[in-house]
DNA sequence: GATGAATGAGCTTTCATTCAT
DNA sequence: GATGAATGAAAGCTCATTCAT
């Protein structure tokens, strides 16, 4: 029965930690980590400032935990498994689609990691090492191999890939974060097409 | 007389106000405005606490000096008229290339924006309105006109224009900022080349 | 239940407030409120600097509190209440007695207020509005009803009224606060007999 | 010749001395000295920081100089001197409309005086001593004189004298410091009228 | 388990005073 | 004689963290 009770506690735990990560995610995004202040986060969740050290011993921990919980691989894995043998074509418009959708998503992810990762660089080199470059390395040797030696030799693949996130990311990040679509506005279908076809045979085209 | 005293002082003033701007860049980019302190500043350049406020009226009015002193409008403007009348092939090389090379030169401004633009949504609008559009249409003009009715209706030239700066920008991002060069470093000349080339013909090129 | 835990918690913050009130108030009489740190006023009750910031907001409005708690209504209805149908001659004498009383057992809020009021015009309009005028238009219609017609025709009553309140004050801040006891001493009984006396019949007397 | 050089000097130096203090007494009235800034001093005088100090030991120092140089000596001995045989009638008119008129010329000095003797008790002591209370005694004993035995001995004429001042000086600062001539306002000569007649009849007056 | 009162280090900012020019 | 750049000691205020209840 002990096993139950802790078990059952364990979940309780783990939940309540949940709602500290949620409430502390929304406020790190607006604010940035310095200007959002613990009790500004037990406001949020409805807790008092005390108890929020029942569940994470700093605030640093806090935001530890939040970037060490945001990660592509399921992602990642997924392309790999399901994507190898379909064209190129499909899988780069089905990467640009994923990973616009994913940003707007996780929102505030993208703000959070935008603001403070250069302030961490042991995070940053982390999360580089264990999300971007995993991502970047597969889709690269996925397209040297959709490509062919021939064009492959003609391109960094490496630099193609990251160029295709940096696609993404930048609309994003101008659109969205800055606000951009409020002066500027742009169908999101045309993102999604525009960049695909860019990627695919660049601005001139096949003829 | 009293004229060249005054247009001494003034010099002398420019020149305390540049090295503190020096040091507060320098700073802010490493940790962000708020974990900088102004002690911390008055340290770097090797003044007192007291002394930097003969010089600028508070923390935010240096920050606001700093955003107010970056501008790329010179750029834009070398780009209308040097480049109208060239092909696109060149202008698009040179505007990587120009642009990786501003990113590194003023690494530190970008750092510092990064940071904080998402923060001050009133500079990050005045940043967008004032040298991130007025670029992006530029070039969208031009792309315009280069490629003609047909392959401009396949399209949209302002997200084409802007992935063109995602993809260096995030490049330099990912390789410069989060250290990604240590971990998987690229030939500086695979960037420029990789960038261009996927641009203007895609991945799967012109045969 | 939870609402007896909440009364004994106001009661305890009221308790609390009362305390800083009091050291504040001591200091601030002593020295001014410019002069009066928010560190000594924490010393003085025995709680760090940081938890007077939980009572009040500011020093400001540790300031305001004390002047908003200084008022005099009570006696002015006390006053109007008791005092209506008594002779002028009782009606002077106990009005001088309990003024002097109760410039002594309010002395160190005499001080504050002589100190600050005439930096805070707005404070020191309000007070005049709500405590002095009223008094004053109070006793100076009393006063006309017991001269008659005649005899207040003869004086402005509001400048007699507010007069009688100069002789008290005066008094009792040069011997009192400027500490001209020491150098002058008058027996106190001297005092309220030779106010009230000038006041009803002069220098000059009844004959 | 040195001898007028240095005379010539010195005449400079208490001329310059004396627009420092014009100043300061200006800002001093107004916003007490802790928050009268060297730096706000030096800008009414058209002067530099560093330039007081060659006048002025300390922002102390001018204070006290300020402090010292208010007397009522003159006053006082004008008193002395033309008014020993002048009917009591006439010299408390005289009182109350010169002490009326001084305090309005000084109104800078006395709004000065107000705020800050409490927190000089050193101060306050010497112009006691110097000022009050000789005038007090002065009056004191010329009122005993012109009472006669009997009547003198119903009044304590310190307290007498003292109050004849309280009249004046609390209508001065309720109306005109405080600003209670905005609220209620009382025609001038009702002053001086009620005030000498209060002094001399009372309210109950002579028949 | 939860609270919130308390702390004290640290922040931005002000200002009397000094001193090289 | 005059300057104003420079200082550094405070000030008011905030906040991550602790701990008795």
């Amino acid at each position: 029965m002990a096993r139950v009770a802790a078990k059952d506690r364990d979940a309780f735990v783990e939940s309540r930690q949940q709602e500290i990560l949620e409430a502390a995610l929304k406020l790190f995004a607006r604010g940035g980590t310095d200007a959002t202040s613990m009790d500004a986060i037990a406001r949020e969740v409805g807790l008092s400032k005390g108890t929020l050290y029942l569940y994470f011993e700093s605030k640093q921990a806090i935001f530890e935990e939040l970037v060490g919980r945001f990660s592509l691989r399921p992602d990642v894995e997924y392309l790999v498994d399901h994507l190898r043998d379909r064209p190129l074509e499909e899988v780069v418009r089905f990467l640009v689609k994923a990973t616009w959708a994913r940003l707007h998503e996780r929102e505030e992810m993208v703000r959070l990691l935008i603001r403070e990762l250069p302030r961490h660089l042991d995070h940053a080199a982390e999360f580089l090492e264990k999300v971007v470059l995993p991502t970047n390395l597969l889709f690269a040797g996925f397209l040297e191999e959709k490509l062919g030696p021939e064009r492959a030799a003609a391109l960094n693949t490496v630099v193609a890939g990251r160029s295709l996130l940096g696609m993404v990311l930048v609309f994003f990040l101008t659109q969205k974060v800055l606000g951009g679509d409020r002066l500027l506005p742009v169908p999101e279908g045309d993102v999604v097409d525009t960049i695909s076809e860019l990627f695919l045979h660049g601005a001139l085209g096949a003829a």
